[in-house]
DNA sequence: TAGATTGTTAATCGATTAACAATC
DNA sequence: TAGATTGTTAATCGATTAACAATC
């Protein structure tokens, strides 16, 4: 609806989340005010940047005294959405998709755990997290029972992209994707992939080691 | 030891893994050879950026027909250290280390698991992905006893600098973190947080929701 | 040879850092 | 007021895209 502060841009979108979290802990310690210089030490980034990246969104500073930590995280949390909550699926309970349903912290983030789905008939019908698992036919019914916001999947990368569809379909938001798979659909997909994260690692390591 | 190649980008590097997955794929496939055009739809990047890419490490292709995909296969494999085998031990057996721990897919990249180490003494005995939980208090030990490679971090955020710290002084050459926190070290460090990461897609769903 | 596709240079774009006037 | 620290502009740096001569 609004436009306001129009684009943020990516680099400072993902590092969005991190400045929550020091904030969020500044503030429940009490702490009300912080400077740039102070923040960006703790976070790890230059005084520069932070202020930079903040000022994409509003100006939360005072000169001379620093930023006000709780105004400050009232405004980051509203952008990150987590003034609102949000219901969420994964389909795919492996080890992964069991992990990821156990998370503890979705609730701090106002994300709720909804449904749980797999192929595997042995798996149906007990219980993750909480949740019970379902048939991944009963799919396409349960979005009509109940909106789901963020559908994640932890499938087989072939399994994925019609897991996606089906999402889609149901009027899912949003896709976390932690199969190895490019998938292709209109929705926001944010991907992560353990296989690709352990070997840029590997990549940094053995560079080291050759040198 | 060589210097051959000198600097790789980073964001070169973090497209590195991408790269393999699709080349692995295509050469099981056995298909020989690929054009940049080609290559890059699949993966989902520019021709142009895929070329500059792999110019930044050899000069793979030919003119007129593309590029041999073995060839290159081999090359982004030993750049990545995939021509090396690799020891890991994990930190922390809850949930997602657990996870982390039954990931099927580390034996295709040369990495084998061989340790895992908790606090909690109800855990320590018993097996996980066919290996045995140990006591934290034993990790020194078992450092002198066999090398490790990787050390991954799946602690509580409290937990996981003393974790890094032990992992350096035992000799580790990299450290897979899974725990949000900024660890102080000297030793490489990629970084892989859960809420992080549903942030980022919480924005973006947000985002489009309020246009 | 003609067609295709690379390797590479140049142009563009975006992100980070530095610097400092504005101001609490 | 004097000191501190912001908001913002300008300078730098790096990454992506476009274009095309080189060449298989």
């Amino acid at each position: 609806m609004s436009d306001e502060g129009s684009a943020i841009s990516p680099k400072t979108i993902s590092r969005l989340p991190i400045y929550w979290r020091y904030l969020k802990e500044l503030d429940d310690f009490g702490i009300e005010r912080i400077s740039s210089q102070e923040l960006a030490k703790r976070i790890g980034v230059t005084p520069s940047q932070l202020r930079q990246d903040l000022n994409q969104f509003g100006q939360f500073g005072q000169h001379g005294y620093g930023y006000p930590i709780s105004e400050l995280l009232i405004s980051i949390s509203r952008l990150l959405g987590l003034n609102k909550s949000w219901r969420m699926i994964i389909v795919g309970v492996g080890n992964l998709g069991k992990a990821i349903a156990s998370y503890p912290n979705f609730g701090k983030r106002n994300i709720k755990l909804t449904a749980l789905f797999d192929v595997d008939p042995g798996k149906v019908g007990t219980v993750v997290a909480g949740v019970k698992i379902r048939n991944i036919s009963e799919m396409p019914s349960f979005f009509k029972e109940q909106p789901v916001d963020i559908g994640t999947i932890c499938t087989t990368p072939e399994a994925a992209q019609a897991v996606a569809e089906m999402m889609e379909a149901g009027g899912a938001l949003g896709i976390w994707n932690f199969a190895p798979v490019k998938l292709k659909t209109s929705l926001p997909v944010k991907h992560l992939h353990l296989g690709d994260s352990i070997l840029e690692l590997l990549y940094c390591i053995n560079r080291r080691n050759e040198e």
